[in-house]
DNA sequence: AATGAATGAGCCTTCATTCAT
DNA sequence: AATGAATGAAGGCTCATTCAT
């Protein structure tokens, strides 16, 4: 009788230790002797696990999304309202005491970069970015057709809603003290209120700055 | 008789290379052998301009950020009053027709990924992203002044705006045909018009919203 | 089932490759490729068992001094008195049919230089050239108690046939040829004969020397 | 009328920077660069008065020999007897108040190693030590001549003595603080007395000692 | 004579991956 | 499953030497 397979949880380890490597170190600077000395383990047993080293990073990716979509998730549930599951989506993500693992920030950001490159990283990304907005988007629609809005905005806002919270977490991770304390939440559920309010295109502006808009 | 120097060129030259290398292959797999070969240089002379492949990564980011302030810099000058300058800083990142170098986009992306670790790195993008909120904030700040707004608010008006571009480039880069064709530009000057036109702490929300942000 | 180390051998393995590599060509010109294919392994496995090149350089010293004193040691034990150790000493450096290992000795005098530079090697050397003196220097001690002298003198004595021994090899090295044959060993045990006999600093010289030592 | 050449003096130059970068980092250490700096040249002069890097250290030998021996030469004009040449030979090098430039006795260190390997070196090496040997065997062969000893012995006596002032400096310079202060110079005078007083061979020692010496 | 750029080989070191046990 | 040794390919960097000016 074979010893039951510990694999599930030896790959979950590894991955583990990959978020810290790489959030001190980034991928390509994260060897995979570092990574098994992070996870406890012999070197050699990480190419037992994982065929090559990409392979702990998707895994690690998935690790990552999936945490992150749990945490959306719960933030979700104490909303009641369409809206209330957009905000919480925000406050999730950007509300002081919402601070998330700091590793799992730095993992997104290398990931992202990496995104850029790596076709598999990227697929892996793509998946992750569209389950997240994917969540915000029916929040999105259904707010919107509480108030009789365009359906067809809804991929568009939650999209806006997306970028506004990721581009904050890059200038927090390459540029920390620059953002004024307390502001990003708020900045973002400004935009969540205007976008759900009205037409994206009907900017508001004062009459004089309509034409210095039609530059290009 | 004294050899006229052509370092200035030659450092210009190899940190135009690493551009197009580190843009398909980010800065860990650039190799300097491989930026020396895009360069039509052989690999010694990169050490020869540069004390470590690092320099050359700092070199290459004063370049791209150089070039970045006096792009936007192009696009203010059309604009005649201070709301048409943050929208044309909008428009300058954002709008179509201004498609930037997709390379320069990419390096950028790598560059935000590198400054996470690298102190070097970091101060070099603190600056270009100082410099250019920088430029935003003091239009965003002669707007509010004619509105009556309140002044302190600028530099978070002109954060978030930065942020929500940010966040569409990174979006771009690493997940693309996720964003809604011709949606950025228009959402970010919704976020820009809201939080000209009223405190930020002001969220517009349907009044059974307000509970589901009282959360963890 | 963990595997058994084999990392002493290996290391020690290394380092005697080392010894033969820095015989013939410095410590400088030794690369590490040309000491594992000394060996007869991977260029890769040297820095498996060594941080660095230096840490080979003093494994190998260690390994040199451990086996040199080894060797001082049984020479030792065949004499009986107190000035037969200081004899034995002597002999055992430098009497015809005590040549040592010629690479040992080329080895010795590229560490001297090293010592020179570098804080690691200077620690190591002096190690080593304390051990020795010391053996020497409870030898001279006893001689001296033996025969009513100043113990205080004992350092020094040992100190003086020491540095004979260095000079004699130092130029037994770099100037072979130079040396009468034969004449090295009778030399230095005059030198311990004249130091044991009388405080040092009473100098037999003819009177009219007397004054010419007394120069600048 | 073509301008006076300055060769020599510039080779003079270089040789002189590099006595300094050899003192602080060894022969193979001393880039070519680094020595043109030291001695305030473009890079691409060495090369224009020496062929290879390994001339330089050769002038740079010739040098230090030539300065030596002018020294040797001051120091023993003092001396009236032959024996005083002797003992001026010895203060030379080792009396307090006598000490050499530091980094010519590190350089001296490091020709010594290189010599060991370098065809070229060692045959300017053995040059300097025999020139210097030289010296040193015609004052004790005239000190023998007027004590009616063994003229034969000189070059042994002569080699002896400069063995021992090379150990000494070997000692000094890799193990600063090993050696008794003061206690040098009076330790090789002792030697030198000794062997000018008495055949080499016959060592006084207690009897019992005898034996031991018959070891090999 | 002199300058400083250019070349290309070589070195130490790191590392993903493989393998014997 | 697991271990730790082994392999070999790069990579960054240094540097003697050459060359155009």
């Amino acid at each position: 009788m074979p010893r039951p397979s510990n694999t599930d949880e030896r790959r979950a380890q590894i991955a583990d230790a990959m978020i810290r490597v790489v959030a001190r170190a980034g991928y390509e600077r994260a060897s995979v002797a570092e990574v098994a000395r992070e996870a406890g383990l012999a070197a050699g047993l990480v190419h037992y696990h994982f065929q090559r080293k990409l392979d702990v990073l998707l895994a690690m990716q998935e690790r990552l999304t999936a945490a992150h979509l749990d945490r959306v998730e719960r933030w979700s549930q104490r909303a009641k309202t369409p809206e209330g599951r957009v905000r919480a989506f925000i406050d999730c993500h950007l509300a002081r005491g919402a601070e998330e693992d700091p590793a799992a920030l730095a993992c997104w950001i290398a990931l992202t970069a990496e995104a850029l490159r790596d076709p598999e990283v990227r697929a892996g990304y793509d998946r992750a970015v569209r389950a997240l907005i994917g969540r915000l988007e029916s929040a999105v629609r259904d707010e919107l057709a509480a108030r009789g809005g365009d359906l067809r905005r809804a991929r568009a806002v939650a999209t806006a809603v997306f970028a506004a919270i990721q581009g904050y977490y890059a200038l927090h991770g390459a540029s920390p003290g620059l953002i004024p304390r307390g502001s990003a939440a708020p900045a973002v559920h400004a935009l969540a209120g205007s976008l759900l309010a009205r037409p994206i295109a009907a900017i508001p502006s004062r009459p004089v700055a309509a034409k210095s808009r039609r530059k290009s």
